[in-house]
DNA sequence: CGGCTAAGGCTATTAGCCTTAGCTTTATGG
DNA sequence: CCATAAAGCTAAGGCTAATAGCCTTAGCCG
């Protein structure tokens, strides 16, 4: 029939739009089709690997996206400036697409290619970690505490695990605060 | 056929063990009926909203897992003392369970059951806190700071996103000297 | 002791999904 | 203008969840 004239990035952009609309749950190679305008088995012209690999394609577009979220948020600030910023991005964009951010561990194994995109994410925070003097190996352990912190932050408020009166922004403020304070006086650093 | 003399318990119990051989992903109506010895329609009788139903009991279940460990590391401790154990034992949970800890996100949405176990691990992290003259809102704040670290370092440590040289063990150790000293000064407490 | 009821099994069936195989058509390059 | 590779299709197999309806067991009550 009329040739659609798919790519892998396009049938990334349907599962995506999909997963904002109806949830994770919903994602199943059917309905991406029925989007893409194609049979079911079409897909497997362009994902190979089904379903499985377009989680995992899924998983690199989200990182790299949170990634992009993240370099933005620093550029231009430094030192508490910029942690509080990359902070606020990254659970903004959590909680501007919880879809699809609760999305990202649905992902099979870490491959090369999720690497790549975790590795320039965490590349974000090492370096904003330098106007704290942190390099190194005390910034990579500096650098998976501040992720911990944010991903832990988001999946959780996401799953809406915050349901008590008190309003969970202000426990995020108080989260950077704590964060900020703490890389003034990282563990590992001699100058304390 | 024989009787097998399931309960609602058991099948949870067959499901978890499935869960730690193969993994999440494997957990099927069909594989745990097998396991139970029984025809997969037969597991409605005792879990009657099925897949769902059986994937909510699961969360519950680890959840008081949890909980259980955590109140057993902080009997007889407090302070910083306390919260390194209770950050111990939360992780020394998730590393000997992977799976199960990553079938927590499986839950459909928190219900009664789910959150009334989730505020009893809550209540623990929040009753090691007034070690630190935490009380009150201020205390739910420090409370989620907590469970937002502990939470996100296990996530992604089982997800295996600390593939770097540097050892997650020293990450973790860090991690934990961090979060007691700033629970001495936690922002929102006057007493600086 | 007889019989009733409810619970806990079962088989059969439907609907939906993923995946593979193999055919057909379109677009493109020589 | 034709050959070929890419991109679509239909068909089919095998898996799953879930529902419907039947059968048997266990236990209780008269």
């Amino acid at each position: 029939m009329p040739r659609v004239g798919l790519t892998p990035d396009q049938v990334v952009d349907h599962a995506l739009a999909l997963i904002d609309d109806q949830g994770g749950e919903a994602l199943t190679l059917a309905s991406v089709a029925t989007r893409a305008g194609v049979a079911t088995p079409s897909l497997y012209k362009h994902v190979s690997g089904g379903l499985g690999e377009l989680r995992r394609l899924i998983a690199v577009r989200v990182t790299e996206e949170l990634a992009d979220r993240l370099a933005d948020a620093a550029v231009g600030r430094s030192g508490d400036d910029a942690v509080t910023a990359v902070l606020r991005a990254y659970q903004a964009y959590a909680t501007a697409h919880p879809h699809r951010y609760a999305a990202l561990p649905q992902a099979p194994q870490p491959d090369d290619d999720l690497t790549r995109a975790a590795t320039r994410l965490v590349g974000v925070i090492v370096a904003v970690l330098r106007g704290y003097g942190l390099d190194g190996p005390e910034a990579i352990h500096a650098a998976r505490t501040v992720r911990s912190l944010a991903h832990g932050f988001a999946s959780l408020s996401i799953a809406g695990a915050f349901q008590l009166a008190e309003d969970p922004t202000t426990t995020h403020d108080r989260l950077i605060t704590t964060l900020t304070t703490a890389l003034h006086t990282w563990p590992g650093t001699a100058t304390a």
